[in-house]
DNA sequence: AGCATGCCTGACCGATCGGTCAGCGCCTGA
DNA sequence: TCAGGCGCTGACCGATCGGTCAGGCATGCT
């Protein structure tokens, strides 16, 4: 059974999600149908759905790696305070906005409709999480408002640069963080 | 004739686009379909296709106002340069953003869809001005991703806080605008 | 009375969506 | 040699979308 081996052909499962993530980048999750990804790869589109169980599952799979990166972003603020929770949070956040600037992409303005799916519901529980630790723990509204603008404005942005490498837009990212958030009291 | 006679029923026109005013903030201009409205407003979708030539045109019509505002801004940013133009360009903005929440919280994430319309062109124009306005009109890659942060962030910002009032969103957005944006040099 | 006009509606249309299913060809192990 | 599973497909399904259309029902003018 040598499972060493090289399998001959069979590759169509990754073709399918690397050409669901392209599209999905672009036309966004509700804005691309199966036809679509089907197209892209060169198959049918009971063939997509012959590799996976739906659309949903498609789209779970391709966002996995994020959400792992995401709840360990969460773990690390756990512990945090004022100062100190902003500068990890900030650092954690750009890192992984950077990192994961496509699956940020194909989430454009559907973030709030995705998150309902129980698939994704504790996401909205650690981005609740992260918006506290960008406000430094302070329950002042100006401080809340801040992090939220900060929180969105990093998504955006770097679903908008796709193609600057990281290492110009991390540290452009980093100074508008420290430079944006409102200071602890 | 007397034209300032109080006309006895027909309103349906205003409900209609009051409706799809709500609805389109909550579940967004594609996730909102002619049979919701309709059925918010208590009438057939027939009747909403009466009074309004298409989906688009109600959409232009309970958009003008802000398009309307969002031109003035353009023109009043227009003859602006260095930190005059960042913070002219900021206080214009959050008022605006703050003012027409609704109508930006309609287009969350399907802006770049519906800026493909004709109707609508222009307006990529005006916010790839107002980025140049808010990076100072600084060439460096890093004041040009601040203001993206900012804009972004303030237009998702204004979007998710509708119920709190005016005055306690407005100079909160103001202060990070004042603190986020790169200074020129 | 008769006619026109404005507001509104149910029925219907073609397109597209996500998803199902029976069955095809092909490779492989017994 | 042949049975069986794997990858894949075209045809099809019900639902929903935006949009059309002929006609109903008042009202008001002649």
């Amino acid at each position: 059974m040598l499972e060493g081996m090289a399998r001959a052909v069979p590759e169509t499962h990754g073709e399918i999600l690397a050409a669901a993530a392209r599209r999905f980048a672009v036309t966004g999750y509700k804005g691309t149908s199966l036809q679509d990804i089907a197209g892209a790869v060169g198959c049918s589109k009971a063939t997509v759905l012959y590799h996976f169980a739906n659309k949903e599952a498609l789209l779970s799979e391709l966002m996995a790696p994020a959400i792992a990166v995401l709840e360990a972003l969460d773990a690390r603020i756990a512990g945090t305070t004022g100062a100190a929770a902003q500068e990890i949070a900030g650092e954690c956040f750009v890192d992984l906005a950077v990192r994961f600037r496509r699956e940020i992409a194909l989430l454009r303005g559907e973030f709030s409709d995705l998150l309902q799916q129980p698939a994704f519901a504790h996401i909205q529980q650690i981005s609740e999480r992260l918006i506290t630790a960008f406000a430094g723990h302070s329950d002042r509204p100006s401080a809340r408002i801040a992090a939220l603008v900060v929180l969105a404005g990093i998504a955006e942005t770097c679903a908008e640069f796709i193609d600057i490498p990281d290492d110009e837009l991390r540290p452009a990212l980093l100074a508008v963080v420290r430079r944006a958030l409102e200071p602890v009291t």
